[in-house]
DNA sequence: TATTGGCACAAGAGATATTTGAGTGCTAAA
DNA sequence: TTTAGCACTCAAATATCTCTTGTGCCAATA
């Protein structure tokens, strides 16, 4: 447990530290105008608060810098909400307005402009719909010799297919299939369609186009498989670039393919609502240094998702949560009834 | 006029610096095979070729590098085919065939297996046709007050957005007009579309969703400016910093965000064969120590594309040309009848 | 005339020493 | 419990030195 003073304490270098990058020493906190200690008695608790494991020295002569377990702690106890953020509500409801018909787009401007306003790297996965079910199969033909594949979903998500028609097979034949694939496959849930898939293709006698079936059957399964993969917004990618503590070309690598490869995805699941977690939290992907927040939104007692926040440990928690709050609140709220 | 001499010279420099990214002096030039002179001689020589700027010095008494245009003219004149790369062409036709019927997936994983194979960034723009016509509009209701828009070309690119739909708005009626809306607009080019599209809904009497109308025609509008935009596939974005001469925060951020932003298509426009850019050579973006090949690919007299890498100049020009010629080849040809 | 050996000179890279300054931990006194 | 005082530590900045690699130039040579 920790005395009013060692909080006092622990915020005003996490405060300071956020600012700056520097290390905190004790000279710097007697000048806060609430710790009108000694730099003795605050050296005092600095080096209580650092045996507890809330900060950390870069060397045996240098301020304290905070640890891990230290932003927890600010995050849990310390962090007061800055009032400035509301400034940039208006902006927020403004851009949700303008997309009131086009739900993926407004996530898409809520990433983006989330990204402006923190200078992080912002995401948002989803919405998804908790049964994914096909709503409408349907091929079009482009020339004599390829056509174009189409899937949707009942949540929107359409995959697409184009592909080539090879010498023997008959057009309209191929437009009965697909015709009569849609009429089998509508309205069934995604695995149940999967598997209706195989056993009707394999019924039908199509002498003709044994092989191309195969690779036709290949397209289905593999756009199938496609909608598990989740929508993914992501927006300033480089911003962790300007981070004096990531100024390693190493590490940016990391980070970049990290979010090439979508891995982050995997760690804002399922959630009951603000969530922060510290580079060692971050189980299999672990990134030194990086905090990633995210919070759920909820469009409907279906559809839900989550939009998060990744940036430095380093971060003005008391400005970001609440940005995070609103937008989320706002998206859910734009497409109530 | 280079001597002959010279030439051995340059291209020995940029042969030995494509291997080490370091500076390549004259005693390192006497070991080479084909060059049985006295280091003075070679010395004088490379002086020359400094002052003809086909070599740079990185202080007064470093060994040379090349400067731009050495590259340029190595390019031009001096490099040889790698043999070697003849070896990596199996896997290539293999990976093609393994693609016939999807040409788009064909193109993507082509993209990834030169990166693979150059351990350079990949892109390809592409295919485009030449005249951009719409196959099919549609609309797929998925809830009472959702549906999703479906637009297809004749390239088999394919928009979809799915809209809310505001009540007051018959779903019944809305679906009426977008089956009118796609006997219209079918096999109309893109520009005509446009207007059509204008016209005709101005004309309808549609009281009930005047605000409604205006925000769908804008979906449409946008829908089609997406066309235009060209597919791009892009793979190895982070390759660039394993190069030891980008070991630098701020250009890999610049490097990043150039690809993110899809800057390089501008540059890789119409073309008639292989092209070789140096950094200086890319206008509005100039990444000095970079070098852009491209070469167009072409699957039928209206659809073509290009294919393209992205490295320091400091590249094995005569495994990339090659592997980038042979792989454009085939694009071409596999879909060719 | 083209080529070469020889030599003085330049400058980065690396090792080592010195100084400076910010910050700590500890102790004795208030 | 708090504070002033002081010895101590270490990184960062600076300077000095050596080592190495490579250059440019010139006079001798084939």
């Amino acid at each position: 447990m920790l005395s009013s003073r060692q909080k006092l304490i622990l915020k005003a270098i996490i405060d300071e530290y956020v600012k700056t990058a520097q290390p905190v020493g004790s000279k710097f906190l007697t000048q806060v105008p609430y710790l009108t200690f000694s730099s003795a008695t605050l050296r005092y608790d600095m080096a209580e608060l650092e045996s507890l494991g809330y900060l950390e020295k870069t060397h045996t002569s240098s301020g304290r810098i905070p640890s891990e377990s230290g932003y927890k702690y600010y995050v849990d106890h310390l962090v007061t909400r800055d009032s400035d953020v509301q400034s940039s509500f208006p902006m927020i409801d403004d851009l949700l307005k303008q997309h009131q018909i086009k739900r993926d787009q407004a996530i898409e401007e809520a990433v983006k402009l989330l990204s402006d306003l923190t200078n992080y790297t912002a995401l948002a996965v989803g919405p998804t719909h908790e049964s994914l079910t096909i709503k409408k199969v349907d091929f079009i033909p482009l020339t004599e010799t390829s056509a174009t594949l189409l899937i949707v979903t009942n949540q929107g998500h359409v995959e697409h297919q184009t592909i080539s028609i090879p010498d023997g097979v008959n057009i309209t034949d191929l437009k009965e299939t697909i015709k009569t694939l849609d009429e089998l496959l509508a309205n069934k849930e995604l695995e149940e369609a999967s598997s209706i898939l195989k056993e009707s293709l394999m019924k039908q006698d199509l002498k003709t186009f044994m092989e191309f079936q195969s690779q036709l059957m290949a397209s289905f399964i593999e756009a199938f498989s496609k909608f598990s993969e989740e929508n993914v917004y992501l927006s300033g990618m480089t911003r962790m670039f300007d981070q004096p503590e990531f100024d390693n070309t190493g590490y940016i690598k990391r980070f970049v393919e990290m979010l090439d490869r979508r891995d982050l995805v995997k760690l804002i699941g399922q959630q009951d609502g603000l969530q922060v977690m510290f580079g060692s939290d971050m189980k299999l992907i672990p990134m030194e240094n990086c905090t990633l927040i995210s919070i759920p939104y909820q469009i409907n007692p279906q559809e839900h998702g989550t939009i998060a926040v990744i940036g430095p440990n380093r971060m003005p928690y008391g400005k970001v949560i609440p940005l995070l709050e609103y937008i989320a609140l706002n998206i859910g709220k734009l497409y109530k009834k």
